[in-house]
DNA sequence: TAACCTAATTCCATTTAGTGGAAATGACCG
DNA sequence: CGGTCATTTCCACTAAATGGAATTAGGTTA
């Protein structure tokens, strides 16, 4: 007796492959293992069905079985698909160097996201570090669209429809402080507007500007510079920001001819 | 008119999932865009099929619609739950330091990986440069088992069916050289057994030697040193080889008080 | 060692939701 | 503007997925 089609999304798409991604989405940082009854509280689905998705993902390498605990992990096969995205962006292929040579001549953090629902995913992050061996790169971190001015540039560089109904999606997120946050969200998309760039700093000691990066036939990307172990200013944004104008700049002139290299 | 339950695996699972999964698994390195013609091509299935399963993994996030094109491109959502996967393993978070001190004190590359299908993925490749500005960390490449060391000491530490169940793989794989191939894996893990680490020189000018790491409740793992631009000798893999064992056992040390921890 | 308790998994009748071929639509080119 | 190719939608069919119930397996205590 299978249940009407009445679920999530509501526009038709393959059930069993919408739960077998929605079990795998369920598995997240701060989330490594889980067991099928696990699964099943977290997204809804009856348990018998998780079983048998799991079993299926299993089969097909991309959850671990951890037999002693009953329970699973995100396996291989998962984390050559994300380097695949990688190899595959061209944004990523054209702007990476430009990217690691600015962080080195400005000495801050470059990075490259665009959005997962409504998280801003880092295709690229150049964490600066005075000591060189210190430096690193981070792809696939995830941080809050709403919160960041990595989220909020994105935001102004992607069609009105689309944004209303990710800010919708804050307001279900986090039920409190929505409508100051949902005002702050929108002043920094007037500022982008006006200046090309919004600056956030939602973690203490760290200043963080950023700007969209629109180009035909790509997804929305935003790109941002930030500064951490530093006290955040208007001035320090400012400089920062005019950095990050000129970098937008020749990043968008190296996008230009993407397209006639058909990858 | 669907067709009788015969596909691929044998195996029984649910056929969508199985069918989303495989569309993914289609884009790799390589292959960054896919239009529905070729991948029905690829993977064998019916268009209309391929048209409907990639409209949901567009749905979901997990594939880029390129209109302009009439093609896909694997999107942000599958790089963050690749990250996730990283984070979530509790043989990186307990390896990746000690390999980051080891490659700087050594002065080479190491990797840890494990297997998907008939390749191995690193979970980490620390590439040593003797400019720390250069060193990198690359995460989800894929090298194939059968050619490198990295493969082959994981073909030693798995159970006796899964090996050979591999090695049935590799046959399949390429037509040509199969014979000596195969006996010259067999060769390697029977190196292995004996001197606990074995050597392989599969790229001009690059030196690795790996062994397996097993760990109860995780899965069989492989860690690699590696040196490139230099002439492979036997000697020189012999001192590699000490410097890889006396690590391991480090390794495995820091790895046995893991259950504990939950996590 | 056995009995208990909890939770995961298999079973099974039901019927939905996925299927593939055919038709229609849409893009591209001369 | 008409022709050609590829992609997507439509549709009748039924196989395959479904969820509740029964069963099995694990872990714990006496």
């Amino acid at each position: 007796m299978a249940l009407p089609r009445q679920y999530s999304g509501g526009a038709n798409g393959n059930r069993s492959l919408e739960r077998g991604i929605e079990i795998l989405r369920a598995f997240r940082p701060g989330i490594d293992t889980l067991g099928n009854g696990e699964i099943a509280e977290r997204t809804g689905l009856p348990r018998s069905t998780v079983s048998r998705l799991t079993k299926t993902l299993v089969a097909l390498g991309m959850l671990d079985e951890i037999k002693a605990e009953r329970n699973y992990r995100l396996a291989a096969a998962v984390l050559s698909l994300g380097h695949a995205v990688r190899m595959g962006s061209p944004a990523l292929r054209v702007l990476g160097p430009l990217m690691r040579a600015e962080s080195t001549r400005r000495k801050l953090n470059v990075g490259l996201a665009t959005a997962d629902r409504a998280m801003m995913v880092y295709l690229e992050s150049i964490r600066y570090n005075p000591r060189p061996t210190l430096r690193s790169i981070v792809a696939g971190q995830q941080v809050p669209m709403e919160l960041t001015s990595l989220g909020r540039a994105y935001l102004a560089g992607i069609p009105d429809a689309e944004r209303d109904r990710l800010i919708g999606q804050f307001q279900r997120r986090s039920a409190a402080a929505t409508r100051a946050l949902v005002a702050d969200v929108q002043k920094s998309i007037r500022v982008v507007r006006r200046d090309g760039y919004c600056a956030a700093s939602w973690q203490p000691g760290v200043l963080a500007v950023a700007t969209p990066m629109v180009v035909e036939s790509l997804p929305v990307y935003a790109i941002n510079m930030s500064l951490q172990d530093i006290e955040p200013s208007d001035d320090l944004a400012k400089e920062i920001g005019g950095y990050l104008m000129a970098f937008a700049e020749r990043c968008k002139e190296a996008l230009s001819g993407l397209q006639d290299f058909r990858g």
